[in-house]
DNA sequence: AAATCGTGGTC
DNA sequence: TGACCAAGATT
């Protein structure tokens, strides 16, 4: 198949078929940037929970940009990767400061703002903008896998180099850089997934190098996963007078910027008195409560809740006692959530 | 440039 | 059930 009818046929699929995002037929370019940085790495049906009640409390970089980092990451909550939405919040700060606090849709400017890499600037560039540029994320890399017979691995810098030569070619032959871009990502999503492929239904069977040869299983080749590191974390749930302390989490590493009760990390499993010892407040009482396992994906956290009962006049510096409407409040990791239904 | 960063879904 | 994966970016 000639490549403008390639991409017209994928055009015309997504066309005809409903998308998953409905906000995008709105087309504004900061409903577009909150949106590409909630969908990075994050499957569509998780963002349709939070995208809604950020846009309405933001609902423009001005009113992002002026927040409080606290309620910016207790927005995000559950979401992971809260990196991202620190990074939307200096993203809004730098479009307000140098594009008039207008969002940009021009690929090189969106490249300056933080947290922006050439698929978000290539999506939000094509789809809210309809600039010709090409995107590749992983549902586009693998259909051009798979289309182009490409066994290679699709971690190697060749490999990715050729998708977004692909990518680039089928844009500069399509007719609406939207709708191909967004029909790519589709089609990886619910027609040519990783674990199926449903070539009957497939605008791009024709032609296709891994249909032909029935490799659509073989291609791309699997992805080593992250050898998972083990850790423990003893997290205490320290009392005094109906209130809980708590701490917040350092600017780097896991969970940045969010809170937690007093938790003490280590190699290896701590028992009470040497939890009770390095939490950091004096304790009269320390008790097991119980324990979980939290799965990140490079790390598997043994999750070891206590309780304790923190001694008259105990000082706890840089950490707050907070009341349960207090707590609410603060943006905590899903882990902390679980710990916090323990207590 | 390999490691890091969350969470939930799929088969 | 345990890999593998998801509208990736950063260092």
């Amino acid at each position: 198949m000639e490549i403008g009818n390639r991409a017209r046929a994928v055009e015309d699929w997504f066309a005809a078929n409903r998308r998953r995002l409905p906000w995008r037929t709105r087309r504004s370019a900061w409903r577009s940037l909150v949106s590409e940085f909630m969908l990075q790495q994050t499957q569509v049906a998780r963002v349709v929970e939070k995208f809604e009640p950020f846009l309405t409390r933001f609902p423009d970089p001005a009113s992002l940009a002026a927040a409080d980092e606290q309620e910016v990451l207790a927005m995000w909550q559950g979401l992971g990767y809260y990196r991202r939405a620190r990074n939307l919040k200096r993203a809004a700060e730098m479009i307000v400061e140098r594009f008039g606090g207008r969002t940009p849709l021009e690929p090189d400017e969106l490249l300056e703002l933080p947290g922006v890499g050439r698929y978000t600037a290539g999506a939000i560039a094509s789809i809210a903008g309809r600039r010709r540029v090409p995107i590749v994320d992983g549902n586009v890399q693998r259909v051009l896998a798979r289309l182009h017979e490409d066994d290679a691995d699709p971690t190697s810098r060749d490999a990715i180099a050729r998708a977004w030569q692909r990518a680039t070619e089928l844009v500069d032959a399509c007719d609406r850089p939207d709708r191909l871009n967004e029909g790519m990502m589709e089609l990886g999503a619910l027609v040519c997934t990783p674990g199926m492929a449903d070539c009957g239904v497939c605008p791009l069977a024709t032609g296709c190098g891994a249909r032909r040869s029935g490799r659509q299983a073989s291609i791309p080749p699997p992805k080593r996963a992250a050898v998972k590191i083990e850790v423990h974390h003893h997290s205490v749930l320290v009392r005094r007078n109906g209130r809980l302390l708590m701490e917040q989490r350092g600017d780097d590493g896991i969970w940045a910027g969010l809170w937690q009760v007093p938790t003490v990390e280590s190699k290896r499993k701590l028992g009470p008195s040497q939890v009770s010892r390095r939490c950091g407040v004096e304790l009269t009482e320390i008790d097991r409560v119980g324990s979980f396992t939290h799965e990140l994906s490079h790390r598997r956290i043994h999750v070891h809740v206590f309780r304790g009962d923190a001694a008259p006049g105990a000082r706890a510096p840089g950490r707050t006692w907070q009341t349960r409407s207090g707590l609410e409040r603060l943006p905590v990791s899903n882990a902390v959530r679980r710990i916090l239904e323990l207590g």
